[in-house]
DNA sequence: ATGGCTAAGGCACTTAGA
């Protein structure tokens, strides 16, 4: 069962690539964030016709997120339970059956919450609460659970190419970081993290400065997996080379294989 | 405060990203 998380930055303007990804890597499940799109206007004939099935809570202009799975889900909850006020489309979840178990797995995408001091921060920290609360519940179900997503955070120094560059901002905060330990203490393991402590494992190079050339990039896309998850973890990887492809995400997906 | 690029909306430039 492998299972992949990546902000895509526009499913109109990287149809392409996702549909080259999905045939060259053809994850069971993929976690799509920033499809930029309606669901009325969703590509899903395109990724229908490679044998995926689609669900989407998408927005117009930004933000949304879409689950694709080759097996149909049992059932779908397309938003983060605890403000029914948050329009934005940064949520959805689906559960599987997988070998007669329940596997939950989640689609986010955490707000980045730049500048500091601002309402924005303010919402960041606010929803990574609710995602803290969500979080605690569906750990209670002791399922296999995926929470995997663009959480927006650099959770630490190692996880920065220019560590010191990201002092100030909303992904390398104190607040953001130990809203993510608590996720982490809740006993959710951080996929990647499970294989390797090495430096340079990094999700996101931004388009500017020559980013990507440089390896100027951050790791801030992450599958947090349950203990009966974790159990099962045959292993983890982030796909790279995608960001070298013609006309790119500034994300590129990251990985987790379940053994049965 | 900042951003060298990119995407979307909608057709000139703004918003948003990280």
């Amino acid at each position: 069962m492998l299972i992949a998380t990546w902000n895509i930055n526009g499913v109109k303007a990287r149809l392409d690539a996702l549909l080259a990804w999905l045939q060259e890597r053809s994850p069971d499940i993929a976690c799509l964030q920033e499809i930029k799109n309606v669901d009325e206007t969703f590509p899903r004939e395109a990724i229908e016709a490679l044998g995926y099935h689609v669900e989407t809570h998408g927005q117009k202009g930004f933000n949304g997120v879409a689950l694709l799975s080759k097996e149909k889900p049992v059932s779908i909850e397309p938003r983060l339970p605890g403000d029914s006020s948050d329009e934005h489309a940064r949520f959805i979840e689906g559960v599987w059956d997988f070998h007669g178990r329940p596997l939950r797995v989640a689609s986010l995408y955490l707000p980045n919450g730049n500048p500091l001091g601002t309402e924005k921060f303010t919402y960041k920290l606010a929803w990574m609460q609710r995602l803290d609360a969500h979080a605690r519940d569906s750990m209670a179900r002791e399922e296999l659970l995926v929470l995997a997503g663009d959480y927006n955070i650099i959770p630490e120094r190692g996880d920065a190419a220019r560590p010191d560059n990201w002092m100030g901002d909303a992904l390398f905060q104190p607040e953001s970081r130990a809203a993510y330990r608590r996720l982490i203490n809740l006993g959710l393991s951080d996929a990647i993290r499970a294989t390797t402590d090495a430096d340079g494992t990094y999700s996101f190079w931004d388009y500017q400065a020559g980013a990507w050339q440089k390896n100027n990039g951050i790791r801030i896309d992450h599958l947090l997996l349950s203990p009966e998850a974790q159990d099962r973890m045959a292993s983890a990887g982030i796909d790279r080379h995608v960001r070298g492809w013609e006309k790119p995400s500034d994300h590129v997906p990251v990985l987790v294989e379940l053994a049965a």
